[in-house]
RNA sequence: GCCGGUGUAGCUCAGUUGGCAGAGCAACUGAUUCGUAAUCAGUAGGUCGGUGGUUCGAGUCCACUCACCGGCACCA
């Protein structure tokens, strides 16, 4: 005799067992209609699920925000039974919700094609016209592996074998299709909906592990209703709109080629904006205390032994073989290098630190060539790197200063979103467990002393030391990681650093290693995608373009050009024979901000028609108020991007 | 690196069962002096990613290889 309690505080009694469905139905037709599962005491249960003891129950809709996980849970099952319906000697494995989606890992020797997608949809919708019911059993571990095995679903029989003694292994059946599942789900797959698209199938590594068998993965999304499937799939045109890759095509900026795989070509518009922010951020290191300096790009394979990057990275590093024998590699890393200054000449004194020294030092790392994707993960790339060597007393100060420096130049950069993860000891490392302790204790009480909130990012350290790993959401929800700072207590001790202290004794320093846009090339792909391409001013490879719309004008707008140029702004002149339309069009497509256009009323009035990117309107203003309001505007930044 | 896909003019893309390699835009030449996202006409442009093979004949079929694309793995 259960009593069931209800979000609004009413009881009902019930006879024996009852169901979710059974309560909802007791309440209306509509919500039975709609119902997707039932929260009993907090936990969310199947509503054919029999409820037998008293208890507080809510019935939850499928158009509830958080049901979305459970509507793709479900999209997976149905993709499953599709699969299995389709091609009978598939083995399925497993098919989680995903942010956006679904997807299923099935194990097959023929690979899925593109037809074979459509064949699953199509199928998946027969799925929900049949409304099968969704039956969730509890089974005896033994025979729930005896069982798949005998179905030959050996990955399965796997995945419940490693299941913990004790814990209840539920199995779900939907027409044919059995599948071992934590649940809760849908009472039928009518409940689904169609709201839900098949988007590409690829490889994964069975449990993610590259020593594993390589399955074939199917993705797909999944929405509650068909607008929100719409404005996913217009979500996906707009990252492929805002694309570096395109942009920088169509705005002029780089270009790759095939002798050159991970490098970039960079073009005289690219190449003015990596200086543009180059230059920012030397200005506000500068202002931080840091000294900037440059070390040698190769150097003897001795060194990188001694670091220890050898052993960890030998086959991700460039070498050259020279005539005398020698084996050098290029630097895969600016730090050996910094700690060769700090140790060269006079013996450093504790009245020396903190030394903070700067390199945007280019280096090259053999990336796998499956990981190359045009700005984003290149093989030859320049750090806007930075290495601080200090005594322990000064690790939180200077930890703490690096946190404002990096989040004041995002907010410049127009990142107002950024999050903080921090990554502690990994597997594979150099160092004692006594030095990683000090070394991650440190780090807390850097980041603990900012005050900023962070998360953690378990085993994910560099092999030498705890890291903050800066994260920033771009303008359509992305997150990059992109800035680091490291608390370093091996490197200096494998080179040999030392510094005499007040005690009068040698003393290893700690190294903290910085980088605060990370890769030059991958932050301006960045912002490239952050702006779509609309990029702020101060930002913007060509700031101004000047165009005449006949040859009267040639005279007042090389004078208008000059004007803007000693004003400090990046500015050009259009003279071609060519229609005003054709020109904005051009220039427009290019992503120049601002289009100057000169006809004979400017050049009468000494005045410019003033054409902002994306936008028609037109301002006419006088030459020395347009020259003084682009300068201005041209020194602010921080601007958020517009759609 | 692994799985799958794609490479044809600067860009976007056609190219049938193997039978003379195409279009639009861009470029170039000429005309047009024009008021805010494509003026008109003409010309030129290709080792069909590369190497090897099958064939009388290969953009097309086969093998290898390189690069790129989507994932996976990796990311000091």
């Amino acid at each position: 005799m259960p009593e069931i309690t209800l979000p609004d505080g009413s009881v009902r009694a019930f006879d024996g067992p009852v169901t979710g469905l059974a309560i909802a139905e007791s309440i209306g037709r509509r919500l039975a209609r709609d119902a997707a599962v039932i929260r009993v005491d907090g936990e969310l249960w199947d509503l054919t699920r029999p409820i037998e003891q008293d208890a507080a129950v809510a019935i939850v809709t499928r158009d509830a925000p958080e049901m979305l996980e459970l509507l793709r849970h479900d999209a997976a099952h149905a993709l499953a039974e599709a699969v299995k319906e389709l091609w009978p000697e598939t083995q399925v494995t497993i098919g989680p919700a995903i942010e956006n989606g679904f997807y299923y890992d099935f194990a097959r020797e023929e690979p899925f094609t593109p037809e074979d997608l459509e064949r699953m949809e199509a199928r998946m919708r027969e799925i929900v016209d049949r409304d099968e019911p969704v039956r969730r059993e509890v089974w005896d571990r033994d025979a729930a592996v005896r069982f798949f095995r005998e179905q030959g679903e050996h990955y399965k029989a796997e995945l419940i074998a490693a299941i913990p003694q004790g814990e209840t292994i539920s199995i779900y059946t939907q027409g044919a299709f059995v599948d071992l599942c934590r649940g809760p789900h849908l009472p039928s797959t009518g409940r689904l909906g169609k709201a839900f698209k098949l988007l590409r199938v690829s490889g994964a590594y069975w449990r993610g592990d590259a020593r594993n068998a390589m399955l074939q993965r199917v993705y797909g999304t999944c929405w509650a209703t068909q607008e929100q499937l719409d404005r996913y799939l217009h979500q996906l045109e707009e990252a492929e709109r805002r694309d570096h890759r395109r942009l920088g095509r169509e705005m002029d900026l780089f270009h790759h080629q095939e002798e050159a795989p991970g490098a970039v070509f960079w073009h005289p518009r690219g190449w003015t904006m990596v200086q543009v922010l180059t230059e920012f951020v030397r200005r506000r290191q500068a202002a931080a205390g840091y000294m900037e300096v440059n070390t040698p790009e190769v150097m003897d394979r001795s060194l990188w032994e001694a670091s220890g990057h050898w052993e960890a990275y030998a086959e991700h590093m460039y070498t050259t073989q020279t005539e005398d024998g020698r084996l050098y590699a290029l630097k895969p890393m600016n730090c050996p290098g910094h700690v060769q200054l700090f140790r060269h000449g006079a013996v450093k004194s504790y009245r020396d630190l903190p030394m903070r020294f700067a390199e945007f030092g280019k280096c090259h790392r053999y990336e796998p060539s499956g990981a190359l994707h045009g700005l984003m993960r290149v093989r030859a790339f320049c750090q806007d790197d930075a290495h601080v060597f200090c005594t322990e007393d000064q690790i939180t100060a200077e930890a703490n200063a690096m946190c404002d420096l990096i989040l004041g130049i995002y907010r410049d950069c127009g990142f107002h979103d950024v999050y903080i993860k921090f990554a502690d000891r990994p597997e594979r490392r150099v160092g004692s467990d006594a030095v990683w302790d000090k070394a991650e204790a440190a780090l807390r009480a850097a980041i603990g002393s900012t005050g900023l909130e962070y998360t953690i990012n378990p085993g994910e350290g560099a092999f030498y030391g705890p890291k903050l790993e800066f994260v920033l959401r771009d303008a359509i929800g992305r997150d990059w990681q992109c800035g680091t700072v490291q608390v370093d207590f091996n490197l200096p001790v494998r080179l040999g650093a030392s510094y005499v202290g007040e005690d009068g004794e040698r003393h290893v320093p700690v190294m903290l290693h910085r980088a605060m846009l990370g890769s030059m090339e991958r932050f301006t792909g960045i912002l490239i995608e952050h702006y779509a391409g609309n990029l702020p001013l101060w930002l913007a490879p060509l700031q101004v373009q000047v165009a005449t719309i006949t040859s009267d004008g040639d005279d007042y707008a090389r004078e208008v050009v000059s004007r803007l140029r000693a004003a400090g702004l990046r500015a050009d002149v259009d003279l071609r024979n060519e229609k005003i339309s054709y020109k904005v069009r051009e220039h427009s497509v290019a992503k120049v901000p601002v289009i100057l256009a000169l006809g004979k009323r400017e050049v009468e009035e000494r005045t410019v028609a003033m054409r902002r990117l994306g936008s028609r309107a037109q301002e006419v203003l006088a030459l020395d108020a347009a020259v003084e309001q682009l300068a201005e505007e041209a020194r602010r930044m921080g601007s958020v991007p517009t759609q």
